[in-house]
DNA sequence: TAGATTGTTAATCGATTAACAATC
DNA sequence: TAGATTGTTAATCGATTAACAATC
């Protein structure tokens, strides 16, 4: 409560890619860190490793660097990542299949605790742990879990609706996966993927083929 | 040749979800948008989306809007996705699985034709028209079929020497869904989607569950 | 101590916004 | 014409970088 006063929303999406980095490091068995090397690693400069961390403190030792699992713990504190929250997968196509058996998540603060579609082929179906259950089920579910988190991976003339469907069943941050920009109040958090944004902006950069 | 002399990054970024907006304009069977209309869609402000496109021409007519087929064209044609890049798809697990079956890349530019694996228990198992390659004959099949493009979905121990055979072969666009950053020479862009980075960077705003 | 690297400030750089003349 | 919205400039805002004193 004493620091952070109000850290812009930029430096909060670094947060995570340093964690990463720390992650790999420590799985190599390395204890510190230079703001340097973290910098190579991540293709940005040192100053803005330590000025971004500096929001939360002095973590590091001067002369010396960064111990990497202290840095990690203190990063995981910061973003709320040393527990698991609970996700509802809306969406049991391909790309939910895919997300379910991803590995990531456990590890990183997430699970997924429930599976939702409107599909009857595909409701009652086993998606790994899980049976897919009805979308009617949604707002019931997500207040009695408790769940915040959400992720959209339903086709993108479905996503409005089922996002508001999630908002108004408490959930506060969703990940989108559907090709569409979704209105949402201002509480509400959306981070989108979409590989045919990403590739996009990666195709202008290239000369035509031949 | 003319113009365009130097477009911030930040901008080219932007252009695909305009571009994503006016497609679903498009299919509502709208004719004309106002900067504003789109920036209320996009939330984002009217005079960066103006001013974004103006890097590129004026596109637009004073007092009434842009015209969106138009608009739809000339984006397609900044971006280079008037016509399918070939991509590589590197890894057949079940997120390979679910990038082959996307139907979203057909109308916005690009196509999967290769995909790749080095667990011999995947290569040789189809994976809807396709068959999963041997990584080895990777540098080949790339330089051969003159692709520039290539997706990773491989687990991240293996994602940088995948990157390396990648460029080797001539490949100088990456989308890389390994939770990792990749090195590669200065020539090559690089896309990242992880969606723990994205999570984490919600969950930081989260209030504690409960 | 000498060497190295942090934490932090000030300077630079770049992006966004406000505003309005141009003009459809 | 009157009304509306673009294209564009100038002003504001914010983020990044450079640099160095503090200090381990």
């Amino acid at each position: 409560m004493a620091s952070t006063p109000k850290v812009p929303d930029i430096v909060i999406g670094r947060l995570p890619l340093y964690l990463r980095a720390l992650n790999v490091l420590a799985s190599q068995g390395r204890d510190i860190v230079s703001s340097q090397e973290l910098a190579d690693r991540l293709g940005c400069s040192s100053a803005q490793i330590r000025k971004d961390l500096a929001y939360f403190g002095g973590f590091g030792k001067q002369g010396a660097g960064y111990q990497i699992g202290y840095l990690q713990e203190q990063l995981r504190r910061i973003l709320k990542v040393e527990g698991q929250w609970k996700m509802a997968l809306v969406g049991a196509g391909d790309l939910g299949h895919a997300l379910v058996h991803y590995g990531e998540f456990e590890n990183n603060g997430f699970r997924i605790v429930a599976v939702f579609d409107n599909d009857p082929r595909k409701i009652g179906r086993r998606i790994g742990e899980f049976e897919v259950l009805d979308s009617k089920l949604l707002p019931h579910l997500i207040s009695q879990k408790g769940i915040r988190i959400a992720i959209i991976a339903v086709p993108a003339h479905a996503a409005q609706e089922v996002a508001d469907v999630l908002v108004q069943a408490g959930v506060r941050a969703i990940l989108n996966y559907a090709p569409i920009t979704i209105q949402v109040p201002p509480e509400v958090r959306v981070q989108y993927i979409d590989p045919v944004v990403h590739l996009q902006s990666m195709s202008y950069y290239l000369e035509p083929n031949e």
